[in-house]
RNA sequence: UGGGGUGUCGCCAAGCGGCAAGGCACCAGGUUUUGAUCCUGGCAUUCGGAGGUUCGAAUCCUCCCACCCCAGCCA
């Protein structure tokens, strides 16, 4: 058998193991807890474990760790599954949950106390984080720790038939309360918690702690290779220690790699909901947020989601990947395959005084500048248009490559014009331009060789659509918004999102389907919004503008 | 000040004792009916630092420094 070009450490431990017999078939698991929305540092997770399975012919499964019923909810469950089959993986039989699995988990926790492993503890939290010690004081054994397995099995039989309140009692491993490693110092197992589980209904009133159950969870299912981030390193001698002193049939090893953190990003469950609930953005799938709903409906496709993840590697180093790869993956995937069109977001009028009153030209425009085989698209033309304000200046130097008073402009798709006039009001704004067409332009230049320095887009002002358009930009101006103890809502940017609500469109863009992406030349990358998108009153998301060297120059600002 | 990790170009990342890949970003040209795309070229005499081993070190050894994670009955 050929070895994979290992690409990436783990790729090369599986590799190994492989070669040397020590797994037949590699076995994964993507295992969310449903407490919120997938965000893009799940994407990761989830490329990783699905195309580790992938890479090696294997599986992997999507196995829910829902051992806290308190924050989970269907929702989530409902959301992650839909997120997982839309970036196209597709996991290994059912769906799984470790919630299935808590009779097993309970009848090894009543072994391990068997084995003089575990124990019934009678001290409360307050008390139980005394007797934990500190990170460089070794801690305490619990008055409890010596009871008698016979004790410990009664006890623990009626923590489970709900005789004790919450907070009572728990169960917890006998290992060393003096281990430098905070998480062998008698860990907790189990805990009172009576509260109804999405899955099991009130079947239970105990839970397993995440130690106590992910372990056991892979080797229920066969994972060998349980790939987690780092901040899990710590629970490594533990996980090993659960599957050394339990029956269990399978060996899983835990492996590690450093999460992703994008720049100007949160990707923390907890505050992402945060933004959720004190109405920020307008919930887990505004198209500012990181969450892959959120990015869906921004416009970004699984493809370049997924190129993304591939890009920015698998390591256990820890860093901040610059926003600008997951832009540049999104542009480049768009770019290839967006169709386009043309949209005015600030229109200004232009009438072209010598092109008659009621005629109409129906132009055929290619829909992609170098894939021919999408074909073309047709845009009428018609005596009045709409161009960006932006587009038009009475007069600008040489660098300036768009319509001034005085000087030609290419229209996208159709001809060259002449601006000969403009009519202003009263307090000198120009509210209209009045041109002339310059004959036989049409995919040609002007035949007296002037030839003109810029193109510009347009739209029939007769013709053309009506449409919303929302522009969407980075939710957070600090590039690290909550690193350290900074607080991330200070640094929410004001002008994440500005609606142009009577922007311009070509005719043929009112049909677009929802979530059909395009690109509006010169301006960026648009969707239609999933949601709100309709023939008669469209919608349009920007997924990001198109590099800008005009803007980056200063040219904005002249 | 305990334990566990990580340090290669502004960012990500190859490299695993033989003479510093690649991508993003950036810069300079060229093409262009998108100031986009595309194309060409530039961008680490140096690998957190200091010693040492070796003919030879980013790769091995020693010490030091910086940063990240751990004291939830969260995951």
């Amino acid at each position: 058998m050929e070895t994979p070009n290992a690409s990436n450490f783990l790729e090369t431990i599986i590799a190994e193991d492989l070669a040397a017999g020590r797994v037949q078939t590699v076995v994964t698991r993507f295992p969310p807890e449903p407490n919120g929305y997938l965000h893009i540092g799940h994407a990761k997770s989830i490329s990783v474990n699905f195309g580790l399975a992938e890479t090696f012919g294997g599986r992997c499964n999507l196995r829910f760790d829902d051992t806290n019923p308190e924050k989970e909810s269907q929702e989530y469950i409902d959301s992650i599954q839909e997120d997982v089959r839309w970036l196209g993986y597709n996991w290994d039989g059912e769906v799984r949950f470790a919630s299935s699995y808590f009779q097993q988990l309970y009848d090894w926790a009543v072994y391990l106390v068997e084995q003089g492993h575990a124990y019934v503890c009678d001290l409360n939290a307050e008390q139980a984080r005394e007797y934990r010690g500190t990170l460089t004081e070794p801690g305490r054994n619990s008055p409890f720790r010596d009871r008698s397995v016979q004790e410990n099995l009664d006890l623990l039989a009626r923590m489970k038939a709900g005789e004790f309140a919450e907070g009572a009692k728990v169960l917890r491993a006998k290992i060393d309360m003096a281990s430098p490693n905070m998480n062998l110092r008698d860990p907790i197992l189990y805990r009172i918690r009576k509260v109804p589980h999405h899955q099991t209904g009130d079947s239970w009133v105990i839970y397993p702690t995440y130690d106590f159950a992910h372990g056991q969870e892979d080797a229920i299912e066969g994972i060998t290779h349980s790939v987690c981030t780092l901040e899990f390193e710590d629970h490594r001698p533990l996980y090993d220690w659960f599957i050394e002193h339990l029956p269990v049939t399978a060996r899983p090893r835990q492996y590690e790699f450093g999460r992703l953190n994008p720049s100007y990003t949160i990707t923390s469950k907890r505050k992402l909901k945060q933004l959720v609930d004190d109405g920020v953005v307008a919930g887990w799938d505004d198209p500012r947020m990181p969450t892959i709903a959120g990015m869906r409906r921004r416009g970004f496709t699984p493809a370049a989601i997924r190129r993304f993840c591939k890009m920015i590697g698998t390591t256990r180093s820890d860093g901040v990947v610059d926003v600008a790869m997951l832009e540049f993956a999104i542009r480049e995937d768009l770019n290839e395959n967006a169709p386009r069109a043309m949209c005015v977001l600030d229109p200004l009028k232009v009438v072209l005084t010598d092109y008659p009153q009621d005629k109409v030209e129906e132009l055929l425009a290619a829909r992609h500048p170098s894939r021919t085989e999408l074909g073309e698209r047709i845009v009428p033309f018609t005596r009045e248009l709409y161009i960006d304000a932006d587009d038009f200046r009475e007069e600008a130097n040489k660098k300036y490559k768009r319509l001034v008073l005085g000087k030609r402009v290419r229209l996208r798709n159709a001809y060259v014009i002449e601006a000969v006039d403009v009519v202003k009001d009263a307090a000198g704004k120009v509210l209209e331009v009045h041109a002339r067409t310059i004959p036989d332009t049409l995919g040609t230049d002007p035949a007296d060789g002037i030839k003109p320095k810029g193109v510009i887009q347009w739209v029939s002002a007769s013709l053309g659509k009506r449409a919303t358009v929302r522009l969407y930009d980075r939710l957070f101006n600090h590039e690290s918004p909550d690193k350290g103890d900074r607080d991330f809502m200070a640094h929410i940017n004001p002008d994440s999102l500005r609606v142009v609500e009577q922007a311009w469109v070509e005719p043929a863009l009112v049909r677009a389907l929802p979530e059909q992406g395009f690109q509006f030349e010169r301006e960026g990358y648009f969707v239609a919004d999933r949601y709100d998108h309709s023939e008669q009153a469209p919608v349009f998301n920007r997924t990001i503008g198109l590099r800008d060297s005009w803007a980056e120059q200063g040219g904005a600002g002249e």
